[in-house]
DNA sequence: GCATTTTATGCTGTATACAATTCTGTATGA
DNA sequence: TCATACAGAATTGTATACAGCATAAAATGC
């Protein structure tokens, strides 16, 4: 049960975090022989890590130039909530065909567990990671490892900007919060889906994101901020 | 405008088509130093494409023991039809909102130029690539780079078996084939969607793709025997 | 003072070397 | 005959060196 990781494991690890919060600031230039000796490895793995991270969309490369973090700009992740419905969705439909009563009383059995936590933190990075473990466990009755792969990878493209605006939410409705008293949105998806009801399922997913995507400019300028003023 | 693609490029384009293709066999390990001889390249270059290629799901990689070709299964290859569904029939959608009367026209005008060739040639290839690039130009009509990008990556991933089923087909229906007498489901997805009716467009979309879907696991077995049956 | 060329610095792109690991084939024993 | 152990070969993983390019800085001309 040992890991036997790699340097280029650990070195890609550590990069993707680093990029998925934009530690780089967007289209920042990354230098290879900083970042290697910060990582404590030689540039070849790391190199072997940025072309990894390169295509799976969290940095750019130009020839010559390097490598490059990833721009920020609202269009970009406007595409990527869009790309998110469609995976999602789709997903949906699947598990509405395949997902067995017993898979389906897991996950609500999940949302069981962690709601209450989720209803109550104050940490929006726990929060978070709760939303996202719950909508890949949905994705995964899906029984398709494509979508899943997908999902994951947007997920993490657009982690830092959901954060900010979980944050913005959060703020908002400080006082009141979903308690019990109205049906959470996944609760809904997840009922529908019990019922084997794809067109309602599909259409609380898609309204359950719509709502983020619709928030995303707003969420993409406050980020940006963040990511300018050193002091937090 | 020149290119001044770089030894990594090169080197990446290359296997990426040979890895299209299944020039490697499913499952196979890849000979580092062989392969980069053959490629006149250095081995450090090769790894850094073979890296972005595991990225992009046309490799796997395991640690201490290298590179392989991804494997081929009737599942992998429904769950990539599945996820070309949820891209395409979501680009579409957008479609309907964001492309102008225009821009369609142009697709429009690139059927009616391309499908005598489509409805007539005997090149499998020709027909796929004519195919697929009808697909990415209806694709783009959505404005959305970021589906764009994964259909481009889904269609490159399923060409291998795409080309056997397509082959397939041809054989049976050799005689009678779409030579304008019945509208070409092409054609039918790209009415609706000037019509902006969006359900139909959808539906057309959907139904287009299942057919292919259904044919996958046949199509595998298929593309099994000729990948293994050295003459052709 | 501004634009342009030249020079210098730093970084990237690739090859190569070598250590560490895995694989293959053979021999040995039950 | 099968399993196990071992030795040699082959292959991978990483570090390092250096050439080539791009960027920044300095110098020159107007």
């Amino acid at each position: 049960m040992s890991k036997a990781s790699s340097s280029v494991d650990r070195v890609y690890d550590r990069v993707r975090h680093m990029a998925a919060n934009f530690e780089f600031k967007p289209d920042e230039r990354i230098n290879e022989s900083a970042l290697s000796t910060a990582l404590g490895a030689s540039r070849t793995p790391l190199r072997e890590a940025l072309n990894r991270l390169v295509a799976e969309g969290f940095l750019t490369f130009q020839n010559g130039r390097g490598f490059f973090c990833r721009s920020l700009s609202p269009e970009k992740i406007v595409d990527l909530y869009e790309a998110r419905q469609a995976i999602e969705c789709e997903a949906l439909r699947r598990s509405v065909e395949r997902a067995s009563d017993d898979e389906i009383a897991t996950v609500l059995a999940y949302l069981d567990d962690t709601e209450p936590h989720y209803n109550t933190s104050d940490s929006t990075v726990e929060v978070l990671e709760m939303d996202e473990d719950f909508h890949i466990r949905l994705a995964q009755l899906s029984k398709n490892s494509e979508l899943v792969r997908l999902l994951r990878n947007i997920n993490d493209r657009i982690r830092y900007v959901r954060l900010v605006d979980l944050k913005m939410i959060l703020a908002k409705k400080q006082i009141a919060r979903n308690k019990g008293a109205k049906l959470s949105a996944h609760r809904i998806i997840l009922n529908a889906l019990a019922a084997r009801d794809e067109k309602a399922a599909v259409a609380a997913m898609r309204g359950h994101i719509e709502r983020r995507r619709e928030e995303a400019t707003e969420a993409v300028r406050i980020a940006y901020s963040q990511l300018y003023v050193p002091a937090d």
